[in-house]
DNA sequence: GTTAGCAGTCGGTAGACTCGAGTGCTACCG
DNA sequence: CGGTAGCACTCGAGTCTACCGACTGCTAAC
């Protein structure tokens, strides 16, 4: 083996070792747990380097090593393989998604749970920016005498109602209907300025008023976050420098809108992986996203993502989150939830 | 003063500074903060007369006293007459739900947020049972081909919906709409076992499952939690044991239903304040809860509660608590959110 | 019943010491 | 020249001790 080769397979132990262990490396530990065929005085050296190359540290200068950042994206970049989840896993995955049918907010909202569950860490599942939804179609439902209800089915299946009050009835309210209908299909649900106009003030101002209070509802869901596991936050405690760190997590993570741009600008570079001081938001210091887009139809519909420790099983999240990416758009291709 | 008087002073006095900095309190910090006319080493006796009598506790003996459960509980009996809010906090609440309109889900979660604000704990915000929503009106409507949406108007004023998977249309649709407003229209969503039959195969198969879909739904929904500043319960990790116990906390909000059906059954038994250890689930050893039922229309329509330790501003916060839900109630009130 | 005064208790902190895990370096080897 | 053995050195963590100070509990006096 190389030497260049060999340190590589250090710094891949060295990252496994810390993952599993959360305690800085020995030289000795490595020459141990892997066959590499050298001392340790060897991976003493090895280690050296690669501290100067920027992908090891140091804790204080009798301790093992740890992985800086620069270390885990190395590793995350050179040694994860798309691999396949463990058949257990594997299993609870198609399980879950062969046995639930829910709403989607509630599919959506247990995906989140199911990946914590999967990676014990807290899973995030996003939903589609509200400009990517076309709408498929829409209409004016009355529902009681004075009350209408909007009613809009979305390109993902997802079926969006809001109320309204209004006296229309019959006629008018059936011409109300078709106009908002006509207006919003095959669009986006991006906000609509253009008012149209029917010639009936009273359909006219319905049709306005539906179309207002769908897209800001709209705007409202596709910013939605649904969080899973914010549990294993609490427990994972001890990664993060204090108390206050978690707590501020939390709190980003009830903010909601934060967390979605932030998903949706790494998705849009391409990023999957986010390493610690490789996120620009502060909080996120210390821990680690592992995203993957999932797909209806050919269309991004959503991202579902782990959020953990630094120091967290990177080929094992990559695995989940791919297989309930998967899953999930497979599920919501039937068109209607 | 009497002596049985001054020493329920000195309990309100101990609970009240231990609320405030969480230290234990000195039989000094008692007769230098308050000014009850006696010394310390008067205060010093009542103290242990206090202790015997298990209002108050010493977590060693060098140390000042802290409140047991026991003296909570005298403490909210006795000296928490239903005190108004301070004003900005009164301002508060009237801005959020004067401005606030949104979906009735939305507006639950955000309650629970701006209460978990106000209280600087945790708070959730529980639905009515489905067994005590009368519904309103029922309806079914196409939205698509194929497709068949189930609507319900619910007393509170709540717009449940549920896809459907129907091909039918025209006449034997408005066949099942009439059928199925007739089958659950004034009653609860408690699950209906009757199978009406109109003689018509189709139509009675669309109206079955439109009444299980709803039933289920609405059993669904009216265990959901709204939970808001769960971030504050790591910031009041010293209150807990272990970092552990955060974690667990977390943990059954996240699992909504053991909260779900405490909340309720405090409730039915009158409860508005429950502490420490008069909480059966060990999670809760440590934590108090502050409950108020809100009303729509003079129905119970669900419960505001606060989480928080044990050691928390009760005053404050049933002050909180009675406030939102008042004006839930009345929010709530037009019928239609 | 209240108070002053004082002895006694105990947690918390700081300093001294030891132990051991691990490194870095140097000299040596194939 | 890469690899290795061996050893000195470093530094955190744990233990022990002493000490300080915060409070109490008690007793004797008012």
């Amino acid at each position: 083996m190389e030497a260049a080769e060999r340190r590589a397979t250090v710094l891949k132990a060295v990252v496994e070792e810390y993952v599993r262990t959360a305690q800085p490396v020995a030289s000795q530990t490595v020459t141990d747990s892997r066959d590499l065929g050298v001392s340790s005085a060897t991976v003493r050296n090895d280690m050296t380097q690669l501290e100067r190359e920027g992908f090891l540290a140091q804790p204080h200068t009798s301790a093992g090593r740890i992985p800086t950042d620069q270390g885990y994206r190395y590793f995350v970049d050179h040694f994860t393989s798309a691999g396949g989840l463990p058949v257990g896993q594997r299993r609870a995955v198609a399980d879950f998604f062969a046995t639930t049918h829910r709403a989607l907010e509630d599919l959506l909202h247990e995906t989140s749970q199911l990946l914590a569950k999967l990676t014990s860490h807290a899973a995030v599942v996003v939903g589609p920016d509200a400009d990517a939804v076309r709408v498929r179609s829409a209409q004016l439902v009355a529902i009681e005498p004075g009350t209408v209800l909007a009613v809009v089915v979305l390109g993902n299946g997802a079926v969006e109602r809001e109320v309204l009050r209004s006296e229309l009835e019959g006629d008018q309210l059936a011409r109300a209907s078709r106009t908002f209908d006509e207006a919003i299909r095959g669009g986006t649900l991006a906000p609509v300025t253009e008012s149209t106009s029917t010639g009936d003030r009273a359909v006219d101002a319905l049709v306005t008023d539906a179309v207002r209070a769908v897209t800001t509802r709209a705007r409202h869901v596709s910013d939605h976050l649904y969080v899973g596991g914010v549990s294993r936050l609490a427990a994972e405690q001890d990664a993060f420098a204090t108390t206050a760190t978690t707590a501020r997590l939390l709190e980003m993570l009830e903010e909601q809108v934060v967390v979605v741009s932030l998903v949706r600008d790494l998705l849009d570079h391409g990023v999957h992986v986010s390493i610690g001081s490789e996120n620009d938001v502060d909080e996120l210091r210390d821990c680690s996203i592992v995203l993957a887009p999932y797909q209806v139809e050919g269309a991004l519909a959503g991202t579902v993502g782990v959020l953990g420790p630094t120091r967290m099983d990177y080929a094992q999240a990559l695995a989940a989150v791919a297989a309930v990416s998967q899953q999930l758009g497979r599920l919501l291709l039937p068109s209607v939830s």
